[in-house]
DNA sequence: ATTATCTATAGATCTATAGATAATGC
DNA sequence: ATTATCTATAGATCTATAGATAATGC
């Protein structure tokens, strides 16, 4: 025993990561124990600590790790282009709608989402990721998003109360669907609502 | 020692179960021990096991007395009647929202929304209160309400639509404002960016 | 020499129980 | 007799560390 040859290595650094947040997103931190973690690696618990000094540096390596979330990824949006190649403000919201379905749906971003919520308040005491300020950053740039939006349909709601009305169905129909869901998610459904949501949404935006 | 007299008495198991709501709510219910919460009420563990069975009983017998949630309220609205006595629709959504906000922003409401966020999907187990169910109880109830409004002004829109982007923006600014925040709550802010989620919502309810 | 594992265990903490004791209510 | 507490403790489990061992890379 002791070090396994190299035919048999893992990335047990990674595979430590990926176990804890399956754990971490199903008991809670607290719920899960160095044992379970060790158990579901496939090492004993003191080769945990070979990698990461105590439970809670695993905990902020994996928070440290999913990073800043993907809401990154509106900024590299160019509103005006893609409406015109769709033709239209309510298709481009559809396919924002449509895309974050299945960003979402991902098993990864499942237990990203149940982690986040279950240990909600307690993660900006650890001071890596604030939940919070993650939030406020995701809706300032949906924000950025739809205010060019209605310049563009030159919309005479204002942004911000849209980006309220456009993200607050989307999250809830996300806990919904997926972080509440205890089978498999049903996505067909997810995808009949959120069309509905964007269709609702689209009468109050485009109202003149 | 052993048992106080009766001039020292206090109601233990309510204290038990106030405390454990406390404590629940802000570490979880697998980062609270028994230990925690008999020095919280102010006696031995071994007295909380005269009053419950087990820590898990404990939870079951909160979740129990926290019952089926506020959303029962709504059944009591009189739609027309309400509506005709503010004259308008508008400001009957404003007095739905602003009462939530008073009803949502209680100490207790605040930590039982909590714990209900962060033990989620764990508490289906249990059986004793599906979150999912209770969500799905408000939203059919809210439905109904609307429903009625809908009819009222005559407004074309669906009422399940229509209960979505009422619900959806209303739940994540409770999140936002009163389960994330780390301080006191700013009531004044909240109540603000509910009125204008009113405006907006009203916009799409009211276009012909 | 360094890296990654193991065995073994310390020491803290946790849930729960046994049995003693004193107040209460009949 | 019943109820509500206490002291004391069993026994499980948890985080973490010490020290041995074997593979790897220089």
């Amino acid at each position: 025993m002791a070090r396994p040859p190299k035919t048999d290595a893992k990335d047990t650094h990674r595979l430590i990561l990926d176990a804890a947040l399956d754990l971490f997103s199903q008991g809670g931190y607290a719920g899960a124990s160095m044992r379970q973690l060790a158990r579901a690696v496939g090492v004993r618990e003191s080769a945990l600590y070979h990698h990461f000094e105590s439970k809670e540096a695993i905990l902020r390596a994996l928070l440290d790790e999913l990073g800043p979330g993907q809401s990154r990824q509106l900024d590299a949006i160019d509103v005006p282009a893609v409406v015109k190649q769709l033709k239209g403000g309510k298709a481009f919201l559809k396919l924002i709608g449509r895309t974050l379905v299945e960003l979402w749906a991902t098993p990864k971003e499942q237990k990203i989402a149940r982690l986040m919520m279950g240990e909600g308040p307690r993660l900006a005491a650890l001071g890596v990721i604030d939940p919070r300020q993650e939030i406020s950053l995701a809706r300032s740039r949906m924000q950025r998003v739809l205010g060019e939006l209605i310049r563009l349909e030159k919309s005479p709601v204002d942004a911000a109360d849209a980006t309220t009305a456009f993200m607050g169905p989307l999250i809830m129909l996300r806990a919904l669907h997926l972080v509440m869901a205890s089978g498999p998610p049903d996505l067909g459904a997810f995808r009949r609502d959120v069309d509905r949501h964007v269709d609702f949404f689209w009468r109050a935006m485009s109202k003149t």
